[in-house]
DNA sequence: TGATTTATTTACCATTTGGTACAAAATTAT
DNA sequence: ATAATTTTGTACCAAATGGTAAATAAATCA
């Protein structure tokens, strides 16, 4: 008897030690809110203001919950807003890395595009982008963050670029292609894509803009 | 001798009431800042700051004055960022109202175009066009300068789609071409340009971007 | 010279900002 | 039951926000 006990025991930490997830209750007073859930409400106050345009106020009276909980949890409002664009990357924007898997380059910047498009225009959104606008412009306290997206939107058109560069020796883009050049095309279209978005332009038009925009797709 | 002076004093009246130009100096203690001055300082402040993270403290600092002195000029910081907005609008980008003169709607958007990327490259200047990201994003104080912003995009967009439905008339636009689709494919160019330029990209960058986004031009 | 007019300066206002100290509440461990 | 641990709620902080009252300075008018 105490020998299963035993081994059930030595099962649990085992477990606990290999998948490092922990099924002990922890031991003070549990926490009142859902750490996901409060994420998904500050990406929307985050996503509609921007950076600076959201104040701990709105973004506490947006989780439920006493701004100490958020600071205790979360950090500060830097450390915050860094783990809703987390989830925002992994959420609503998780085509954008998925569009790089699509077989050709054309498919990958029309995947790319279509999606943003819907996403930019869908009406249970806030308007635009949060990497392209979360802080284009600020005050002096929040460079930092402004510098930060500015690496996330070089980033993008980094990928962009090398998956160009790889269609290129796979074939499905001309070699005299400057892939940079053309990555640098696309996000100029996404960007103005988000815009756009934030002045109410519809699902139609953002798509109408697109198809000009791929019109002079390189192909010889 | 009495009848010269008379003269002359209803003569300088008249002059004052037909040109309505005060040549009398005015009464009180005069002015300490040139009111021009004052306004392409606070420019440079909104430009780069944005309507939001120009703080009337950093405003008053730049235009070497004190706080109540722009309120009593300007009102308040609202109306000074409008007043600010038609200096802007006047100066640097005088060439967007300029460009609707060219003879094609061709020419149009390459001067449009390539007027925007030298100005938005200009290290002179702050970086981006002060009506597309003055205030996409910003807290529920400013969404009234947000929407005036939206509405001179709207503008100017118009005016683009306007000046290709009179190029459709005379020729040097193809009858079948959806003039708002393309001033909409124009502007879409020109803000992700704005975006671009916020991220350091240089002229020759933009130029060719703008080179790619044209070389799809309706032709028959 | 004064009286009047206007602008500047200083000092302040209420509100909001991001952030926190501290005590009370809620849970587990003993 | 009680101790230990953790989170919550209240109440607060200094600094910054947009904005202003009031005294003072500099000019014109009589």
């Amino acid at each position: 008897m105490s020998n299963i006990i035993d081994t059930e025991k030595l099962d649990e930490k085992s477990t606990k030690a290999l998948t490092n997830k922990v099924i002990v209750k922890p031991r003070g007073r549990p926490l009142a809110f859902n750490q996901e859930d409060a994420l998904e409400s500050a990406l929307q106050v985050f996503w509609s203001r921007g950076y600076e345009g959201a104040s701990m106020a709105e973004l506490a009276d947006a989780l439920g919950v006493n701004k100490p909980s958020i600071y205790a949890t979360f950090g500060n409002k830097e450390a915050l807003f860094r783990k809703v664009l987390a989830q925002y990357l992994a959420g609503p924007v998780a085509y954008a890395a998925e569009a790089m898997n699509e077989p050709t380059a054309y498919k990958v910047v029309e995947k790319f595009l279509t999606c943003s498009a819907a996403l930019l225009s869908n009406p249970d959104n806030p308007r635009g982008c949060m990497i392209v606008q979360g802080a284009l412009t600020c005050g002096q306290g929040s460079t930092m963050i402004q510098q930060e997206l500015i690496g996330y939107r070089k980033n993008y058109e980094n990928v962009l670029s090398q998956r160009f560069e790889l269609a290129k020796t796979q074939g499905d883009l001309p070699a005299h292609v400057n892939a940079k050049s053309l990555a640098k095309y696309i996000a100029t279209i996404h960007q103005g894509l988000s815009v756009q978005a934030t002045g109410g332009a519809s699902k139609d038009e953002l798509m109408t803009v697109i198809d000009m925009a791929l019109k002079n797709w390189p192909t010889t």
